[in-house]
DNA sequence: TTTAATTCCGACCGAATTACTCGGATATCA
DNA sequence: TGATATCCGAGTAATTCGGTCGGAATTAAA
């Protein structure tokens, strides 16, 4: 019942992208550094967000990456099932459907994956990353700018 | 963030034990048959089970286990922390305490995770096994009496 | 008092997943 | 034509999952 990593660095990938693509588009080493986060493994964090419609890419030099959406219209939900595929912890065949289950303790487990699944999914459907951006701005001032990350 | 089949298998056990342990305990054997589940398997999820408190053993011949406390008394969460550990996907340091954060994103991912993690908790805590167990005797008639279980 | 049923305990094991790294191809701005 | 970037796929060490196996200890029944 562990949330991976992917889950953990992506969302705060996420909030950081938000920050500071405002102006320019962010690039994946700038928001690696920023959140001390290794930059290859980030860059498969990023290409699951773009898969999932998330950010979208900018290539070739002083490229990078912009959300795709505004921050009130993506939440916290689309975000983390982009990275860690389903968050239901029991996948059921035949949820939604009256599937008549083998046995009848089979069935009423059924009951009880189908209201955690539900109970996760609206929590996190209903943290927007607006919410997220807007709190993190006002524990720290705004740093609109992104400082062009290091080379090595 | 899958529910692993620890828990799955232990909660449908849970209640095939409150159905048969009215008259006499019940043996690893005959839940195992029952509920098609690897008998070498379940007696590590029962073992959990009993160090959790929540189920009682009696050795020897014809002995077996028993419910340590009535099922209005168990709640489904105290069945799956007890076989899963910590049903928290993320755990987090210094949850309660104001813990100031190195970033302030990280921060807010913080709250986020609180939210999630207290979401599945209350879920599950109030659910109570005598309610699965009402709904199982409800689906198929009551068979209280544990028939012994094939040998091998 | 033996025997059969049963819990108890720890070691082992293959397969899958996690959390990465690495090397290089491709695109594009300056 | 570089220097920056994204893109893409393969490799990999460590951990977890989902069990199996063998045997010791306990106790009811024959």
């Amino acid at each position: 019942m562990k949330l991976s990593t992917k889950g953990r660095y992506g969302l705060r990938a996420m909030i950081d992208l938000a920050l500071y693509s405002e102006k320019d588009p962010v690039s994946i080493c700038s928001i690696a550094e920023r959140q001390a986060i290794s930059e290859s493994y980030l860059e498969q964090l990023v290409a699951k967000l773009k898969k999932a419609g998330l950010v979208k890419s900018i290539r070739g030099a002083q490229g990078g990456y912009v959300l795709a959406k505004p921050t009130a219209d993506i939440s916290v939900g689309d975000i983390l099932r982009a990275l860690e595929g389903s968050l239901d912890p029991v996948e059921c065949m035949g949820f939604d459907e009256e599937h008549v289950c083998s046995g009848s303790d089979i069935c009423v487990t059924k009951h009880v994956w189908k209201r955690i699944n539900d109970s996760i999914n609206q929590t996190v459907d209903e943290m927007k990353l607006k919410e997220l951006v807007d709190e993190s701005r006002q524990v720290r001032g705004i740093e609109p700018t992104d400082a062009s990350c290091s080379q090595k």
